[in-house]
DNA sequence: GTTGAGCGTT
């Protein structure tokens, strides 16, 4: 199981410090950034979280899952590994 | 408005 969390329907006005702050309030937060979009540079929406350890990331999942956030229900959960760039289509 | 991004060789 990884510690990274995955967090969707997030507010474009959200930005890494904002989740940061938020995740933090559960356990240490390694690291943590908003997907932008690579072509745009704008939020697209949705972010990760990596939480020093597992329990942290549970933690920030309850606590933080289901509330609301710049106006958006926010959805946390754990992320799922990224298929391998040198699998391009 | 929901599973990133980067680089051409990790």
């Amino acid at each position: 199981m990884n510690n990274k969390l995955f967090v969707g329907n997030l507010a474009y006005s959200v930005d890494d410090a904002t989740l940061r702050d938020l995740f933090k309030q559960f356990g240490d937060v390694v690291s943590c950034n908003i997907a932008t979009d690579r072509e745009s540079g704008r939020s697209r929406g949705f972010g990760f979280v990596d939480m020093q350890s597992q329990q942290e990331a549970e933690s920030a999942i309850k606590g933080l899952n289901g509330t609301t956030l710049g106006g958006r229900q926010i959805s946390v959960s754990i992320s799922q590994p990224r298929p391998k760039a040198s699998s391009r289509y």
